[in-house]
DNA sequence: GTGCACCAAGCAAGCGTTTGGTGACGGGAC
DNA sequence: GTCCCGTCACCAAACGCTTGCTTGGTGCAC
Protein backbone atom coordinates (compact mmCIF):
# COMPACT_ATOMS: atom_id res chain seq x y z
CA UNK A 1 0.00 0.00 0.00
CA UNK A 2 1.88 2.84 1.36
CA UNK A 3 5.18 2.67 0.30
CA UNK A 4 7.24 4.51 3.14
CA UNK A 5 11.25 4.36 2.45
CA UNK A 6 13.59 5.90 5.13
CA UNK A 7 13.78 4.95 8.64
CA UNK A 8 12.74 7.76 10.20
CA UNK A 9 9.64 7.73 7.57
CA UNK A 10 8.58 4.64 8.66
CA UNK A 11 8.79 5.27 12.39
CA UNK A 12 7.07 8.74 11.70
CA UNK A 13 4.44 6.48 9.54
CA UNK A 14 4.08 3.84 12.54
CA UNK A 15 3.26 6.93 15.06
CA UNK A 16 0.77 8.27 12.64
CA UNK A 17 -1.17 4.97 12.58
CA UNK A 18 -1.20 5.00 16.29
CA UNK A 19 -2.22 8.40 16.25
CA UNK A 20 -5.16 7.25 14.45
CA UNK A 21 -6.29 4.84 17.01
CA UNK A 22 -5.42 6.95 20.05
CA UNK A 23 -7.80 9.38 18.39
CA UNK A 24 -10.77 7.08 18.08
CA UNK A 25 -10.43 4.95 21.41
CA UNK A 26 -7.60 6.79 23.66
CA UNK A 27 -4.69 6.07 24.91
CA UNK A 28 -5.00 2.91 27.36
CA UNK A 29 -8.18 1.45 25.40
CA UNK A 30 -5.83 0.77 21.92
CA UNK A 31 -3.94 -1.84 22.02
CA UNK A 32 -0.43 -2.47 20.77
CA UNK A 33 -1.74 -5.60 18.80
CA UNK A 34 -4.30 -2.97 17.38
CA UNK A 35 -0.91 -0.91 16.34
CA UNK A 36 0.60 -3.51 14.84
CA UNK A 37 -2.37 -4.94 13.15
CA UNK A 38 -3.17 -1.30 11.58
CA UNK A 39 0.63 -1.54 10.08
CA UNK A 40 -0.03 -5.12 9.07
CA UNK A 41 3.08 -5.89 11.36
CA UNK A 42 2.94 -8.67 14.11
CA UNK A 43 2.51 -6.21 17.81
CA UNK A 44 6.39 -8.09 18.96
CA UNK A 45 8.15 -6.08 15.65
CA UNK A 46 6.63 -2.59 17.23
CA UNK A 47 9.67 -2.82 20.13
CA UNK A 48 11.94 -2.74 17.17
CA UNK A 49 10.90 0.50 16.44
CA UNK A 50 9.67 1.97 20.07
CA UNK A 51 11.29 0.69 23.44
CA UNK A 52 7.51 0.89 24.84
CA UNK A 53 3.70 1.68 24.27
CA UNK A 54 4.26 4.78 26.02
CA UNK A 55 7.63 6.24 23.81
CA UNK A 56 4.64 6.85 21.35
CA UNK A 57 2.57 8.35 23.41
CA UNK A 58 5.29 10.64 24.67
CA UNK A 59 6.01 11.31 21.06
CA UNK A 60 2.75 12.49 20.02
CA UNK A 61 1.76 14.34 23.07
CA UNK A 62 5.05 16.30 23.29
CA UNK A 63 4.85 17.57 19.48
CA UNK A 64 1.08 18.23 20.30
CA UNK A 65 2.37 20.49 23.41
CA UNK A 66 5.26 22.14 21.39
CA UNK A 67 2.81 23.13 18.20
CA UNK A 68 0.29 25.04 20.58
CA UNK A 69 2.50 26.60 22.41
CA UNK A 70 4.45 28.12 19.52
CA UNK A 71 1.20 29.35 18.05
CA UNK A 72 0.30 30.97 21.24
CA UNK A 73 3.21 32.42 21.70
CA UNK A 74 3.25 34.09 18.21
CA UNK A 75 -0.44 34.97 18.87
CA UNK A 76 0.49 37.22 22.05
CA UNK A 77 3.64 38.65 20.43
CA UNK A 78 1.82 39.77 16.85
CA UNK A 79 -1.05 41.50 18.90
CA UNK A 80 -1.43 44.52 21.42
CA UNK A 81 -4.81 44.42 21.89
CA UNK A 82 -6.40 41.58 23.86
CA UNK A 83 -9.35 40.78 21.86
CA UNK A 84 -7.01 40.39 18.98
CA UNK A 85 -5.33 37.91 20.94
CA UNK A 86 -7.51 36.55 21.98
CA UNK A 87 -8.97 35.26 18.48
CA UNK A 88 -5.92 34.76 17.23
CA UNK A 89 -5.55 32.37 19.86
CA UNK A 90 -8.82 30.80 19.16
CA UNK A 91 -7.97 30.35 14.98
CA UNK A 92 -4.33 29.32 16.16
CA UNK A 93 -5.45 26.66 18.69
CA UNK A 94 -7.89 25.98 15.96
CA UNK A 95 -5.77 24.55 13.32
CA UNK A 96 -3.46 23.12 15.85
CA UNK A 97 -6.14 20.86 17.53
CA UNK A 98 -7.20 19.71 13.91
CA UNK A 99 -3.02 18.75 13.58
CA UNK A 100 -3.46 16.69 16.62
CA UNK A 101 -6.72 14.86 17.39
CA UNK A 102 -5.16 12.08 19.02
CA UNK A 103 -2.91 14.35 21.77
CA UNK A 104 -6.27 15.82 22.34
CA UNK A 105 -7.86 12.73 23.13
CA UNK A 106 -5.12 11.45 25.07
CA UNK A 107 -5.14 14.65 27.03
CA UNK A 108 -8.79 14.00 27.49
CA UNK A 109 -9.53 10.51 28.22
CA UNK A 110 -6.05 9.80 29.50
CA UNK A 111 -4.79 12.48 31.51
CA UNK A 112 -4.67 10.90 35.06
CA UNK A 113 -2.88 7.94 33.51
CA UNK A 114 -0.30 10.70 31.90
CA UNK A 115 0.10 13.57 34.14
CA UNK A 116 0.39 10.77 37.08
CA UNK A 117 4.39 9.84 35.76
CA UNK A 118 7.29 11.62 35.97
CA UNK A 119 8.10 10.71 32.52
CA UNK A 120 5.04 13.19 31.52
CA UNK A 121 5.86 15.75 33.89
CA UNK A 122 6.01 18.24 31.19
CA UNK A 123 1.96 18.03 30.52
CA UNK A 124 1.62 20.29 33.75
CA UNK A 125 4.34 22.53 33.09
CA UNK A 126 3.01 23.05 29.43
CA UNK A 127 -0.78 23.58 30.65
CA UNK A 128 0.36 26.04 33.51
CA UNK A 129 2.01 28.46 30.15
CA UNK A 130 -1.13 27.83 28.72
CA UNK A 131 -3.56 28.87 31.39
CA UNK A 132 -1.33 31.77 31.92
CA UNK A 133 -1.53 33.20 28.57
CA UNK A 134 -5.78 32.91 28.72
CA UNK A 135 -5.47 34.48 31.85
CA UNK A 136 -3.03 37.13 30.81
CA UNK A 137 -5.37 38.14 28.01
CA UNK A 138 -8.62 38.68 30.10
CA UNK A 139 -7.14 40.66 32.59
CA UNK A 140 -5.76 42.73 29.87
CA UNK A 141 -9.13 42.81 28.21
CA UNK A 142 -10.47 43.74 31.67
CA UNK A 143 -8.07 46.51 32.02
CA UNK A 144 -8.73 48.54 28.67
CA UNK A 145 -12.56 47.68 29.17
CA UNK A 146 -13.31 45.53 26.52
CA UNK A 147 -14.27 42.60 28.44
CA UNK A 148 -16.53 42.99 31.66
CA UNK A 149 -15.19 43.86 34.69
CA UNK A 150 -16.74 41.28 36.71
CA UNK A 151 -15.24 38.20 34.54
CA UNK A 152 -13.65 35.66 36.79
CA UNK A 153 -10.51 35.55 34.77
CA UNK A 154 -9.79 32.05 35.40
CA UNK A 155 -13.16 30.46 35.55
CA UNK A 156 -13.82 31.96 32.12
CA UNK A 157 -10.44 30.55 31.07
CA UNK A 158 -10.83 26.96 31.93
CA UNK A 159 -14.61 27.18 30.50
CA UNK A 160 -13.27 28.53 27.06
CA UNK A 161 -10.47 26.10 27.16
CA UNK A 162 -12.30 23.45 27.43
CA UNK A 163 -15.07 24.68 24.88
CA UNK A 164 -12.59 25.44 22.37
CA UNK A 165 -10.41 21.47 22.77
CA UNK A 166 -13.47 19.96 23.02
CA UNK A 167 -15.23 20.18 19.16
CA UNK A 168 -11.98 18.65 18.15
CA UNK A 169 -12.60 15.13 19.48
CA UNK A 170 -16.14 15.64 17.86
CA UNK A 171 -15.88 12.73 15.50
CA UNK A 172 -14.49 14.34 11.71
CA UNK A 173 -17.87 14.96 10.20
CA UNK A 174 -19.28 16.23 7.52
CA UNK A 175 -22.10 18.13 9.34
CA UNK A 176 -19.37 21.26 9.92
CA UNK A 177 -16.50 22.70 9.06
CA UNK A 178 -13.54 23.80 11.03
CA UNK A 179 -14.50 27.41 10.17
CA UNK A 180 -17.63 26.74 10.62
CA UNK A 181 -17.25 25.27 14.39
CA UNK A 182 -14.30 28.31 15.39
CA UNK A 183 -16.77 31.13 13.90
CA UNK A 184 -19.90 29.98 15.61
CA UNK A 185 -17.14 29.31 18.95
CA UNK A 186 -16.08 33.00 18.37
CA UNK A 187 -19.76 34.39 18.17
CA UNK A 188 -20.44 32.54 20.93
CA UNK A 189 -17.60 34.38 22.96
CA UNK A 190 -17.95 37.24 22.02
CA UNK A 191 -21.51 37.86 21.57
CA UNK A 192 -23.54 35.24 23.41
CA UNK A 193 -26.92 33.86 21.82
CA UNK A 194 -28.98 36.56 22.86
CA UNK A 195 -29.79 39.79 20.14
CA UNK A 196 -28.58 42.80 21.82
CA UNK B 1 -17.32 2.49 59.86
CA UNK B 2 -20.66 2.89 58.16
CA UNK B 3 -23.13 0.53 58.85
CA UNK B 4 -25.65 -0.35 56.17
CA UNK B 5 -28.01 -2.76 57.19
CA UNK B 6 -30.83 -3.72 54.74
CA UNK B 7 -29.29 -5.55 51.80
CA UNK B 8 -30.78 -2.82 49.20
CA UNK B 9 -29.18 -0.29 51.13
CA UNK B 10 -25.95 -2.36 51.53
CA UNK B 11 -25.90 -2.69 47.55
CA UNK B 12 -26.61 1.18 47.18
CA UNK B 13 -23.94 1.55 49.03
CA UNK B 14 -21.60 -0.51 47.02
CA UNK B 15 -22.73 1.91 43.83
CA UNK B 16 -21.66 4.60 45.30
CA UNK B 17 -18.44 3.45 46.33
CA UNK B 18 -17.70 2.09 42.91
CA UNK B 19 -19.25 5.52 41.53
CA UNK B 20 -16.60 7.65 42.94
CA UNK B 21 -14.08 5.25 41.82
CA UNK B 22 -15.81 6.08 38.15
CA UNK B 23 -16.13 9.62 38.56
CA UNK B 24 -12.29 9.59 39.25
CA UNK B 25 -11.25 7.20 36.82
CA UNK B 26 -13.50 6.15 34.51
CA UNK B 27 -15.29 2.98 34.21
CA UNK B 28 -12.84 1.02 31.86
CA UNK B 29 -9.76 2.10 34.14
CA UNK B 30 -11.53 1.26 37.50
CA UNK B 31 -11.00 -2.29 38.55
CA UNK B 32 -13.64 -4.72 40.48
CA UNK B 33 -10.56 -5.45 42.55
CA UNK B 34 -10.67 -1.67 43.17
CA UNK B 35 -14.14 -1.67 43.83
CA UNK B 36 -13.86 -4.29 46.38
CA UNK B 37 -10.79 -2.39 48.31
CA UNK B 38 -12.76 0.75 49.15
CA UNK B 39 -15.77 -1.39 50.08
CA UNK B 40 -13.11 -3.97 52.65
CA UNK B 41 -13.91 -6.96 50.97
CA UNK B 42 -12.53 -9.14 48.49
CA UNK B 43 -13.26 -8.96 44.54
CA UNK B 44 -14.98 -11.78 44.01
CA UNK B 45 -17.16 -11.00 46.53
CA UNK B 46 -19.00 -8.44 44.42
CA UNK B 47 -20.57 -11.13 42.50
CA UNK B 48 -22.82 -11.71 45.18
CA UNK B 49 -24.67 -8.64 44.82
CA UNK B 50 -23.95 -7.95 40.91
CA UNK B 51 -23.87 -10.42 37.96
CA UNK B 52 -21.05 -7.91 36.63
CA UNK B 53 -19.32 -5.24 36.23
CA UNK B 54 -21.57 -3.33 33.58
CA UNK B 55 -24.53 -3.77 35.97
CA UNK B 56 -23.31 -1.15 38.10
CA UNK B 57 -22.08 0.81 34.97
CA UNK B 58 -25.78 0.11 34.22
CA UNK B 59 -27.45 1.40 37.17
CA UNK B 60 -25.30 4.50 37.27
CA UNK B 61 -25.97 5.08 33.86
CA UNK B 62 -29.77 4.83 33.44
CA UNK B 63 -30.51 6.64 37.19
CA UNK B 64 -28.37 9.71 35.41
CA UNK B 65 -30.36 10.10 32.21
CA UNK B 66 -33.66 9.23 33.92
CA UNK B 67 -32.72 12.21 36.42
CA UNK B 68 -31.52 14.38 33.38
CA UNK B 69 -34.73 14.17 31.48
CA UNK B 70 -37.11 14.37 34.02
CA UNK B 71 -35.33 17.68 35.00
CA UNK B 72 -35.91 18.90 31.16
CA UNK B 73 -39.30 17.64 30.59
CA UNK B 74 -40.00 20.02 33.83
CA UNK B 75 -38.04 23.34 32.35
CA UNK B 76 -39.91 22.61 29.24
CA UNK B 77 -43.32 21.60 30.55
CA UNK B 78 -43.64 24.93 32.80
CA UNK B 79 -41.93 27.83 30.42
CA UNK B 80 -43.71 29.18 27.32
CA UNK B 81 -40.72 31.44 26.96
CA UNK B 82 -37.68 30.01 24.92
CA UNK B 83 -35.10 31.95 26.88
CA UNK B 84 -36.25 31.25 30.25
CA UNK B 85 -36.70 27.74 29.07
CA UNK B 86 -33.10 27.60 28.31
CA UNK B 87 -31.96 29.26 31.61
CA UNK B 88 -34.03 26.74 33.30
CA UNK B 89 -32.08 23.97 31.80
CA UNK B 90 -28.99 24.72 32.30
CA UNK B 91 -30.10 25.37 36.44
CA UNK B 92 -31.61 21.92 36.27
CA UNK B 93 -28.94 20.18 34.21
CA UNK B 94 -26.22 21.32 36.84
CA UNK B 95 -28.29 20.34 39.87
CA UNK B 96 -28.87 17.11 38.59
CA UNK B 97 -24.94 16.70 37.13
CA UNK B 98 -23.60 17.53 40.61
CA UNK B 99 -25.24 14.19 41.58
CA UNK B 100 -24.04 12.35 38.90
CA UNK B 101 -20.44 12.75 38.49
CA UNK B 102 -19.57 9.42 38.24
CA UNK B 103 -22.14 8.94 35.11
CA UNK B 104 -20.95 12.12 33.19
CA UNK B 105 -17.15 10.86 33.48
CA UNK B 106 -18.45 7.76 32.32
CA UNK B 107 -20.13 9.30 29.41
CA UNK B 108 -17.08 10.88 28.12
CA UNK B 109 -14.03 8.45 28.62
CA UNK B 110 -16.64 5.32 27.93
CA UNK B 111 -18.79 6.47 25.70
CA UNK B 112 -16.96 4.47 22.88
CA UNK B 113 -17.49 1.77 24.97
CA UNK B 114 -20.99 1.78 26.33
CA UNK B 115 -22.53 3.15 22.85
CA UNK B 116 -21.30 0.00 20.99
CA UNK B 117 -23.32 -2.70 23.46
CA UNK B 118 -26.82 -3.40 22.98
CA UNK B 119 -27.35 -3.28 26.55
CA UNK B 120 -26.53 0.23 26.38
CA UNK B 121 -28.71 1.50 23.47
CA UNK B 122 -31.01 3.75 25.68
CA UNK B 123 -27.84 5.78 25.97
CA UNK B 124 -28.19 7.11 22.31
CA UNK B 125 -32.18 7.20 22.73
CA UNK B 126 -31.97 9.89 25.54
CA UNK B 127 -28.96 11.76 24.18
CA UNK B 128 -30.74 11.98 20.74
CA UNK B 129 -34.15 13.59 23.15
CA UNK B 130 -31.34 15.79 25.37
CA UNK B 131 -30.81 17.51 21.60
CA UNK B 132 -33.90 17.24 20.49
CA UNK B 133 -34.69 19.67 23.32
CA UNK B 134 -32.04 21.99 23.15
CA UNK B 135 -32.85 22.58 19.29
CA UNK B 136 -36.22 23.08 19.74
CA UNK B 137 -35.64 25.80 22.01
CA UNK B 138 -32.89 27.66 20.27
CA UNK B 139 -35.41 27.23 17.52
CA UNK B 140 -38.26 28.64 18.99
CA UNK B 141 -36.03 31.59 20.43
CA UNK B 142 -34.94 32.18 17.20
CA UNK B 143 -38.37 32.57 15.81
CA UNK B 144 -39.57 35.33 18.71
CA UNK B 145 -36.31 36.92 18.08
CA UNK B 146 -34.62 36.92 21.36
CA UNK B 147 -31.96 34.60 19.51
CA UNK B 148 -29.47 35.86 16.87
CA UNK B 149 -31.57 34.11 13.74
CA UNK B 150 -28.12 33.35 12.57
CA UNK B 151 -27.62 30.62 15.15
CA UNK B 152 -27.00 27.02 13.83
CA UNK B 153 -29.23 24.93 16.38
CA UNK B 154 -27.06 22.35 16.19
CA UNK B 155 -23.37 23.59 16.06
CA UNK B 156 -25.10 25.98 18.93
CA UNK B 157 -26.14 22.85 20.99
CA UNK B 158 -23.18 20.57 20.63
CA UNK B 159 -21.21 23.91 22.18
CA UNK B 160 -23.53 24.63 24.72
CA UNK B 161 -24.28 21.00 25.82
CA UNK B 162 -20.41 20.29 26.04
CA UNK B 163 -20.08 23.41 27.98
CA UNK B 164 -22.29 22.60 30.39
CA UNK B 165 -21.13 19.49 30.93
CA UNK B 166 -17.50 19.80 31.10
CA UNK B 167 -16.97 21.69 34.36
CA UNK B 168 -18.90 18.85 36.28
CA UNK B 169 -15.96 16.71 35.36
CA UNK B 170 -13.44 19.18 37.39
CA UNK B 171 -12.13 17.93 40.55
CA UNK B 172 -14.43 19.47 43.10
CA UNK B 173 -12.70 21.93 43.66
CA UNK B 174 -12.95 24.83 46.96
CA UNK B 175 -12.19 28.10 44.53
CA UNK B 176 -15.64 27.69 42.87
CA UNK B 177 -19.12 26.85 43.88
CA UNK B 178 -21.70 25.05 41.99
CA UNK B 179 -23.60 28.36 41.69
CA UNK B 180 -20.04 30.69 40.23
CA UNK B 181 -20.26 28.09 37.80
CA UNK B 182 -23.67 27.94 36.42
CA UNK B 183 -23.60 31.90 36.83
CA UNK B 184 -20.60 32.40 34.96
CA UNK B 185 -22.00 30.18 32.54
CA UNK B 186 -25.21 31.59 32.07
CA UNK B 187 -23.52 35.32 31.61
CA UNK B 188 -21.32 33.89 28.69
CA UNK B 189 -24.29 31.99 27.06
CA UNK B 190 -26.42 34.79 27.08
CA UNK B 191 -23.99 38.03 26.85
CA UNK B 192 -20.26 36.90 25.64
CA UNK B 193 -17.25 38.50 27.28
CA UNK B 194 -17.36 42.00 25.95
CA UNK B 195 -19.23 45.10 26.75
CA UNK B 196 -22.30 45.84 24.98
C1' DG C 1 28.32 -11.57 5.48
C1' DT C 2 26.73 -8.01 8.28
C1' DG C 3 22.70 -5.31 9.57
C1' DC C 4 18.01 -4.46 9.38
C1' DA C 5 13.00 -5.34 9.61
C1' DC C 6 10.30 -8.57 10.90
C1' DC C 7 8.17 -13.27 12.59
C1' DA C 8 6.84 -17.01 15.92
C1' DA C 9 6.28 -18.02 20.30
C1' DG C 10 5.80 -17.15 24.80
C1' DC C 11 6.36 -14.65 29.38
C1' DA C 12 4.48 -12.43 33.74
C1' DA C 13 1.05 -9.51 35.33
C1' DG C 14 -3.44 -7.95 35.48
C1' DC C 15 -8.20 -8.31 34.08
C1' DG C 16 -13.39 -9.84 34.98
C1' DT C 17 -15.45 -13.76 36.63
C1' DT C 18 -16.45 -18.54 38.79
C1' DT C 19 -16.22 -22.06 42.14
C1' DG C 20 -16.62 -24.30 46.52
C1' DG C 21 -16.49 -23.48 51.12
C1' DT C 22 -17.07 -21.01 55.91
C1' DG C 23 -18.81 -18.65 59.82
C1' DA C 24 -22.60 -15.84 61.72
C1' DC C 25 -27.29 -15.34 62.30
C1' DG C 26 -32.31 -16.44 62.82
C1' DG C 27 -36.51 -18.96 63.14
C1' DG C 28 -38.98 -23.04 64.03
C1' DA C 29 -39.41 -27.95 66.39
C1' DC C 30 -38.89 -30.28 70.48
C1' DG D 1 -33.13 -23.54 76.39
C1' DT D 2 -31.13 -26.19 72.85
C1' DC D 3 -30.76 -28.18 68.58
C1' DC D 4 -30.93 -28.06 63.69
C1' DC D 5 -31.11 -26.21 59.23
C1' DG D 6 -31.19 -22.70 55.76
C1' DT D 7 -29.85 -18.35 54.24
C1' DC D 8 -26.87 -14.70 53.85
C1' DA D 9 -22.46 -12.16 53.14
C1' DC D 10 -18.25 -13.14 52.39
C1' DC D 11 -13.44 -15.58 51.70
C1' DA D 12 -9.72 -18.22 49.27
C1' DA D 13 -8.28 -19.75 45.24
C1' DA D 14 -8.27 -20.25 40.84
C1' DC D 15 -9.89 -19.89 35.82
C1' DG D 16 -9.40 -18.20 31.03
C1' DC D 17 -8.25 -14.28 28.67
C1' DT D 18 -5.84 -9.99 27.38
C1' DT D 19 -2.28 -6.86 28.28
C1' DG D 20 2.60 -4.83 27.28
C1' DC D 21 6.76 -6.68 26.35
C1' DT D 22 10.88 -10.17 25.47
C1' DT D 23 13.43 -13.70 23.22
C1' DG D 24 15.61 -16.17 19.58
C1' DG D 25 15.54 -16.87 15.00
C1' DT D 26 14.90 -15.94 9.70
C1' DG D 27 15.17 -13.95 5.21
C1' DC D 28 16.39 -10.22 2.45
C1' DA D 29 19.41 -6.15 0.94
C1' DC D 30 23.50 -4.25 0.08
Amino acid sequence: MTNAKSPSERRAHLVRLAGDLFAEKGFRATTVREIADAAGILSGSLYHHFDSKESIGDEILSAFLEDVLAGYREAIRETADPRTAIEQIVRSSTATLGRHRAALTMLQNDWNYFSGQPRFAYLRTAMKEIEQTWIDQLERGKQTGQFRADLDARLTYRLLRDILWLPTSWRPSATWSTEQIVDGLLRLLFDGITVP
